[in-house]
DNA sequence: TAATTAATACGAGAATCTCGTACAGTAAGC
DNA sequence: GCTTACTGTACGAGATTCTCGTATTAATTA
């Protein structure tokens, strides 16, 4: 199939006439009319009804028009990035961060892109996610780091990229963990819990999880924020899960001890760009390093 | 952009040479490298790096070669599409359920697609949705109807195309429901409650919303198919919650009676298809009706 | 060092595209 | 019913683009 066709084709269709859209392109009403025959010809099928002195799409041809769309549009995007490409080397990368995904996840993801040779500036925001896909949208963010793939219900223009996933590790002050002899997961029954907001994919997940073994747990506090929950978690105040992917660093942080992993929950974590292909140097240094953070 | 020009830089790059390449094409290697170096020029990026005598993608050649990808694979399946459009009209319709939507609910959504004035043999397959995915992909399914969209951890090649939404209806017969005088939702603590299986959307969407209203609920039943747990509310088991689009029908199978309509629960539903854009004439007379059947 | 392989510059010939001319059909004005 | 204005299409000459044969450069290998 030749594309050019398809591209005359699209443009007679998009403006609803050979003569209109002769103005747009320059191209001649009569060259127009010809490749389209050539397109018809080729595919088939015919594109146009043409009836009286108008042309009218037939369902082949508005199907044809909606791949057309698609095609062209990826083209432009293609050449854009591409015209984009040489400017040297962009030195802001503005990234948002989805409030429920842990603080130092981000980072370590982040870490990447900030050592890159050429020294660029991070410009970081973190908000609910809703509010981070509308600056994506009107290209005030390069990217959004979030624990789940774009809303389905919301029509933005967006495309997510899986990073890789976790397991979730369950952490509990020592003192605290050594109220209940119970082995995991039934001591979670018995310690006051604390865990994320509602919002997060991981409440969500915990939640299934704990009804798939029947625990009856005690919920003692919900943190939007896991840094917070944590400083709660050291203060004996409850039990808490983190992504097992971080685990180190909480047994690092002090008197903080494993109660169990729980790696049949699968936490998720995505990029998000409006663009359909990662370009951003930042973002490729990022992803080419997700392997030392998440697995895959 | 000539995309003829991307066409030839494509074959390239995938085959790793402009020799190789014209071994497949019925291209000269002095044609294909003529056109590359077109292309490079209008995009002002070098795709090919001249590595010694051989070629090696530079980093927006990368780039560039995804969209590449995407492009032809939308112009290949634009072509497929068209070349067997004009096959008369299909005469047979397969379609996968997912056992998580309700039986009467796919049966309205395919309503539309069997009452086509040429007669069209539906058939119907009714499974978990990873098998029906499995189906969709090698061709042996036109379409699948699910709760959810194509999962992002498996890498089917599958688009999903929201159908619509609804609310959530609480049900349960008269007599059990007369057992509480509690206001809804309330009185969901002080009844039995059937519940759909876990894997289904309805069931997740159902758990968050007792956490938001903080119902501590007792859950006498889980089904994994809708009629059943209905047939089970119906026998004074249990309370029962369905899509409230399928409310009226509930009511008039017998002594059913509304508890309450949780419209801040949104079910939504989807058709999946290998195709990107939805043709099949009958899966066309469904959409076109859904919204009889659901909320845009 | 010679032979082999790969990529590419150059120019003639081939294929395709483009437009001017001419024409057919439709809608509106009188 | 006739003219006028407008839209879409057939045809062929000319312009443009594509394609390939020849020849050259460069790197790898024997």
């Amino acid at each position: 199939m030749n594309l050019k066709h398809l591209y005359y084709f699209w443009q007679v269709a998009k403006h609803g006439g050979v003569i209109r859209a002769s103005h747009e392109i320059p191209i001649s009403p009569q060259t127009l009319s010809g490749q389209i025959k050539l397109l018809e010809d080729d595919l088939g099928v015919a594109l146009f009804r043409r009836h009286g002195r108008l042309l009218e799409l037939t369902e082949a041809g508005q199907l044809a028009l909606r791949y057309a769309d698609d095609i062209f549009a990826l083209s432009a995007e293609l050449e854009r990035v591409m015209r984009h490409h040489p400017e040297g080397q962009p030195t802001e990368f503005r990234v948002g961060v989805s409030d429920v995904v842990p603080k130092s996840l981000a980072y370590r993801l982040l870490r990447p892109a900030i050592s890159l040779p050429q020294g660029v500036r991070i410009i970081c925001h973190e908000w609910r996610l809703e509010r981070l896909l509308a600056d994506l949208a009107i290209h005030r963010l390069d990217l959004v780091i979030s624990d789940a793939p774009v809303p389905t219900n919301l029509d933005v223009r967006a495309y997510s990229h899986r990073l890789g996933e976790s397991g979730v590790a369950w952490l509990a002050d020592r003192t605290l963990a050594q109220r209940t002899t119970s082995v995991f997961p039934d001591c979670l029954k018995h310690l006051p819990l604390l865990l994320p907001g509602q919002d997060s994919a991981i409440r969500q997940k915990v939640g299934e999880w704990f009804r798939k073994y029947r625990l009856q747990v005690n919920v003692a506090g919900e943190f939007d924020d896991t840094a917070l929950m944590a400083a709660f978690g050291q203060a004996q105040i409850g039990a808490f899960p983190v992504p097992s992917v971080l685990l180190d660093e909480y047994l690092q942080l002090g008197e903080l001890q494993l109660l169990g992993l729980a790696d049949d929950i699968r936490l998720d974590y995505f990029a998000l760009s409006v663009q359909r292909h990662l370009t951003h140097p930042c973002v490729l240094a990022m992803t080419a390093k997700v392997a030392e953070v998440l697995e895959r």
